[in-house]
RNA sequence: GGAGGAGUACCCAAGAGGCUGAAGGGGCCAGCUUGGAAAGCUGGUAGGUCGAUGAUUCGGCGCAGGGGUUCAAAACCCCUCUCCUCCGCCA
């Protein structure tokens, strides 16, 4: 969420940035006049609370001093059906202006590629070349079915379409797969291994940005506690410390946290429906941070070495995207997107993002920190990372590593895990 | 699912309509004491948020959350949430 009075004193200036991503935001105009309409009714309301408080000061003295406050009584007759009138109409605003701050997205860094879509995103690193085959590629959705270790018709059957069935080693894939970099993340990156609960409720949407707005790509659990399938890590581990202030000194957290995502795809209709690249439920080890805000242009830079580390034990060509106005998630200032090599698609196709979000989570979901004892509280920054996509990583295995007989080198990181070094 | 109990500031806890910006502890900070520390003693400190204000400061809200009764509510009424105990069920 943004901070009113930010806004209010650079209006042009957040409006002109909010308008890199595309979109018309006159309407934060609106959300100020409402704002000012709000203070001058604050003013009138606490003047007639403060003389009511006082008054009823007053009838309590005369009570115990047994004189008769009827005068008293006169005099703020009808004050309490004032502040009623004017408590409602605050009370109309605030949920107003609450709400336009809510589906209003992120201010974009200032330093990041204005554009309008992914083709204007910058492209500012590669690791390794493109795979090159001698022979014809198969495309992952043919070599698991090959190798019978994902199903996809079957799966249709017990639930519906974008939804798969892991087998044998493909099973083992993925959890070899998520095993290996929750290790790395925790064992050598220092974050702190993290499970949360997988249905969340509606503050929690509405802490991290998915809610108001995006409502309709989540899951909702039919249950009268208004609960959502988790929609991604992000979502229940920023949420861990919301309504509360952290010690400076414990900062940065940094915590490492696989979950099964859940996410509807409304708006994904015919995009990607072949294999496992978009599905409704997919694993996913995510890293998040609390930091100080001074650190956090810092910790994203780290945050993004920790998530490349990934794909280079891997050996997995990839390039990193720095994202355009127009591509930059909602709630996210500034956002780095790492895209793997998929011979299928024979371009790179996005396997992890990493974000630094500032303080607009924070803001949202109400988490501070103190310097000290003495110091006032001030919003953390949050970033979220991918450590990476399981499922999209399970699919650059298969595609870059598949050889002509149509079985599957495994990477050396991840033999261990396997126990094989072949999937045939 | 059934029956009870509880939710007050960093922690423990008093408080059953007005003098409670919330007693009392603990903690924390400073000082005395000490070679240094502990203990002891003395003094100090109470959060957050909104609005006004150049600073100082003033005012509103705040005793799990929401609503109500009242001139006035931590206290009375209603709803919700969370935690605890017992019973039932259960991986």
């Amino acid at each position: 969420m943004l901070d009113i009075k930010d806004l209010r004193e650079q209006k042009e200036r957040y409006i002109e940035l909010l308008s890199r991503r595309g979109g018309d935001f006159s309407y934060l105009e609106e959300v100020l006049k409402k704002d000012e309409e709000r203070r001058i009714i604050i003013k009138k309301v606490e003047v007639l609370k403060a003389k009511r408080n006082e008054a009823s000061k007053k009838i309590g003295l005369y009570k115990r001093e047994r004189k008769n406050p009827t005068e008293i009584f006169k005099e703020i007759q009808f004050i309490g059906d004032d502040i009623k009138v004017l408590d409602e109409q605050l009370k109309m605003l605030d949920e107003e202006i609450k709400y336009q701050l809510l589906i209003t997205p992120n201010l974009p860094a200032e330093d990041i590629p204005i554009g309008k879509d992914e083709e204007d995103n910058q492209e500012i690193k590669r690791y390794m070349t493109p795979t090159k085959f001698d022979f014809e590629p198969l495309p992952h959705w043919d070599l698991a079915t090959k190798l019978d270790i994902l199903d996809f018709e079957r799966a249709t059957k017990i639930t519906g379409s974008r939804f798969t069935v892991y087998k044998g080693l493909g099973a083992r894939l993925e959890r070899a797969l998520f095993n290996f970099m929750l290790d790395l993340h925790a064992i050598e990156h220092g974050y702190t291994e993290f499970m949360p609960p997988y249905l969340v409720n509606r503050a929690s949407m509405i802490g991290t940005g998915q809610f108001p707005k995006f409502e309709d790509d989540a899951f909702k659990v039919d249950d009268d506690r208004e609960l959502f399938l988790n929609p991604t890590a992000e979502v229940p581990t920023i949420n861990y410390y919301r309504d509360e202030v952290l010690d400076m000194k414990d900062l940065p957290i940094k915590f490492t946290a696989f979950t099964t995502a859940f996410r509807k795809e409304a708006g994904s209709a015919g995009r990607d429906t072949r294999g496992i690249i978009r599905q409704h439920q997919f694993n996913k080890v995510e890293l998040i941070k609390f930091t100080a805000p001074e650190d956090s242009s810092k910790e994203l830079e780290l945050m993004l070495k920790d998530s490349e580390k990934v794909l280079e034990l891997l050996g997995l060509p990839y390039r990193v995207v720095n994202l355009c106005t127009g591509d930059l998630g909602f709630s996210m200032r500034k956002t780095y997107d790492i895209e793997v090599w998929l011979p299928s698609y024979n371009a790179y196709k996005e396997i992890g993002s990493i974000s630094n979000a500032e303080d607009y989570q924070a803001r949202r979901a109400n988490i501070k920190f103190k310097r000290d004892a003495k110091s006032k509280p001030e919003y953390v920054h949050t970033l979220n990372g991918s450590g990476l996509a399981v499922g999209r990583t399970v699919v650059a295995i298969l595609e870059n590593f598949q050889q002509e007989d149509g079985t599957i080198i495994v990477p050396k990181v991840l033999q261990p895990y396997m126990k094989v070094d072949v999937i045939k």
